[in-house]
DNA sequence: ACCTGAACACCGTTCAAGT
DNA sequence: ACCTGAACACCGTTCAAGT
């Protein structure tokens, strides 16, 4: 007897998303998520093997979201590299501040991380722009650098780790210039 | 009538600790740690509030472990600035590497921070060290940024995010080094 | 003073049964 | 083909009762 699906994998991960922002990611339970689906939380598993297969694939969506949102920005950014780069770090630090449950769900645990796979070719183009301001011998190296750095910042914000005030937008473009103006120094 | 506590919240905690590091935050129930501590959970409700309560003094305990590590090692260090905080942030490194669940808990969740009080006072002997080499007036921002930049590249690998090879020992001072030379350069 | 047994609501997961 | 009810083991938490 054909059955027509009530779901589909995209909308069960975009709702789980959704979810995790407004309530948290502790309140999130399969049964909730179920409920605001219209199904039950046995139905669940035709389409994720379990919580922790679903928490992969909600990390794979934000980590998509994420890298869009900085190409969108570099795109529309200066053609020189050094404002270039900034103008993705700065993307991707309000990417994190919008999604703040999502990010910290993406980076700061380890039981669910999505395929390393396409995790990697997410990263290639943002090698590249980097690579145009450190060249191409040191890139790698270059966007770990960068990327531990914008990374640290947001995560230390958003457990709350910087709590002595201070103008934390203007440090945030302070210490990445000096990431990169150091980065040029030093590779001259 | 008198009855002898069998347990301490350091003991608790401690135990809690050991427990999170050899299997994972995820298995850490009440119940597993009374029963480890050879009490019954609910008597844990005596020393600590509840589980979040009890994760947030896990965390204090990381938080201090870690800059006790530090500052051994930088005492141990040359009365080079420079050399000095390298070896500290080579300090930080490896206890997030020793520590690794621990690590990620008490710097990758944001539902059981400790005191902010507490940790900025174990910052604030930080926050010298490099003003030794960054000067007073921006240390703080300096501090910031290096503190990003060392989170950001322990957190990125404890969740497998550098995944592409390369000497990682040697990446860590090389970005390190980029960050305290652009900081000289650009605050001169 | 300190600890526990029993109970509660909730959770992830499995699987035989329904449509 | 797709979904669910019922059941299982486990969880955090409360509280009256034990020693």
């Amino acid at each position: 007897m054909p059955y027509p699906a009530q779901v589909t994998p995209e909308r069960i991960v975009e709702q789980a998303a959704d979810m995790i922002e407004a309530e948290g990611v502790d309140a999130l339970s399969l049964g909730r998520l179920a409920n605001a689906l219209g199904i039950k939380a046995p139905s669940l598993y035709r389409y994720f093997d379990g919580k922790t297969a679903l928490l992969r694939a909600v990390n794979l969506l934000t980590n998509e979201r994420l890298v869009s949102a900085m190409h969108t920005a570099g795109d529309a950014a200066a053609h020189d590299a050094h404002d270039r780069l900034l103008t993705m770090m700065r993307a991707y630090r309000v990417f994190a501040h919008t999604r703040p449950a999502a990010y910290m769900l993406a980076y700061g645990d380890t039981t669910a991380q999505p395929d390393p796979d396409a995790l990697l070719a997410l990263a290639l183009p943002l090698q590249a722009a980097v690579a145009a301001w450190s060249g191409e011998a040191g890139s790698l190296t270059a966007l770990r650098g960068l990327w531990a750095l914008v990374h640290g910042y947001v995560a230390l914000e958003l457990t709350h780790n910087f709590q002595r005030g201070g103008d934390l937008d203007a440090t945030f473009d302070q210490i990445v210039h000096v990431y990169l103006a150091g980065l040029k120094m030093l590779t001259e």
